[in-house]
Formats: structure tokens, C-alpha cells, sequence
DNA sequence: AAAGTTAATCGTAATATTGCAATATACTTT
DNA sequence: AAAGTATATTGCAATATTACGATTAACTTT
């Protein structure tokens, strides 16, 4: 019906899907490349760069940020938007996980 | 109005958001897990061990492949699913482009 | 204070995703 | 071949996501 049933998944799993869906979509891909091309991080014209309109950029940049991939700070009238790196090294070390274990030698297969 | 607008992001944008994209869904990491944990990818019974009904977990099975995260082969009545590294090393290295650039030191930030 | 700027929120339309019952397909065993 | 088993597909209902115009909120400049 659309609804995940979170409840019947671990903590784990669901955090998981929760970071990995964040980077689910191109623009917020496009978002993270931006930020981190960026020496400063004063981000006011990711709008302008990525091409969608300035809600839709606020509304990414909150997902990003509800799950931890950015940070926001206010500054005056401005808010400097920057990469976090907790959500990146959660994922990081997801994925070293499952390359570790495949890489063991009884896990060949197919 | 739902719609991605894939057209205006580059290829690598749009790959990535969809490996990740992929991994988004807490009965999907809990697939990986599974596969994982068996050493005999014989895998007729993800069903039973994920909690959801079998034209379910045959949906997202279905998802994982489409993305190369997982193969199947058919072996006579059976499908034996198990993990496809190329998918996973993908986002390995995108993680680890974004935390090595994260951990240069000009990058601080917020 | 009035006007301008930046970013968030609200409301809404369009589309996508999730989940499952019912059914279909394809192989295996009896 | 009939019955059984494993998996895929179809159809549909419920919910989620995406996008943006309009508006609001909050700060800055004039």
C-alpha cells in the first residue's frame, strides 16, 4: 500500500534505507556534488546551479539534512549549508562490510 | 508532481541516486542481509525469513537486480539470488571520493 | 520604516512506490 | 499427465514523493 513497514525491520536496517534513500534522488546527488566542490560553504545559490525551483531545493536540502548528510547553520539572512560527515562514514562503512564479505573466499557464488 | 527529472542531471548523478535509491528501502537492506549471512545463495526462502509476502519480496528482488546489486540464475525450479559487487563498489567509492574530499583540510566547514 | 533578499512552508497536482491477493508460468515430482 | 513447488506478473488500493506557485518569515539594506 505504500507504507514500509518499518516496525518488522531492525534499527540498523531501517537507518540504512533512511541514509541510502536520501541519496536516492539526482538532484540530491547533484546537491552533495555541489557542496562539495564549494570551499566555502556559504550555499545560497545551489538554486541557480541545480536547476529546480527554490522550494524544491529547500525541500531536498531538509531531507538531506533530517537524516544527517548536511549540516545548516543561519547566518543572517543567509544559511550555510555543508556536508556532514557522520551520514557519509555510516554508509561507508556499510559498504565495507558487505565488500569485506564477499571477498571472502567461501562467499563466491553464481 | 512526482516526477524525477532525470534529463537535467548527468549520467553519474542519475546512477548513483539509483544504486542508492535501491539500498532505500529497509526490506531491501534486510534482502542484502539475508544474502549475506547464507553461504549456499540457494535463496527460496527469503521469503519466510523477511516478514512480507512472496509477490513482495519478488518485486524488490526484482528492484535489487535491476540495479546490479543482486543476480539471479535460474537453477531448474529455484532462483539463486546472491550479491553482485559491482553495484556496492560503486557506492564504495563514491562514499570514499566524498569523505576523502570531506577530510582534505580545507574543506572545514560549519 | 520601506523595499529588497534569502530561505522555509503551505497547498496542491502529478507521479511513484509499496504491498498483497489472485493468477500465471515453469519446472519437478509422483 | 496430475499434483506440487517456486517464482513472476497483474491489478489495484493506500501512501509517499516530487515539483512548484504562492505565501510567509526573518533578516538587511536603503
Amino acid at each position: 500500500m505504500g507504507v514500509s513497514k518499518t516496525d518488522i525491520f531492525t534499527d540498523r536496517q531501517n537507518q540504512l534505507s533512511i541514509l541510502a534513500k536520501a541519496i536516492g534522488h539526482p538532484a540530491r546527488v547533484a546537491i552533495i556534488e555541489f557542496l562539495l566542490k564549494q570551499q566555502t560553504c556559504i550555499c545560497k545559490d545551489i538554486v541557480g546551479e541545480v536547476p529546480l525551483s527554490q522550494p524544491t531545493i529547500s525541500q531536498h536540502l531538509r531531507e538531506l539534512k533530517k537524516v544527517g548528510l548536511i549540516k545548516g547553520t543561519i547566518e543572517g539572512n543567509t544559511v550555510c549549508y555543508c556536508l556532514d560527515k557522520k551520514g557519509f562514514e555510516d554508509l561507508h562503512n556499510y559498504t565495507s562490510m558487505v565488500l569485506d564479505s564477499l571477498n571472502k573466499p567461501n562467499s563466491e557464488c553464481c
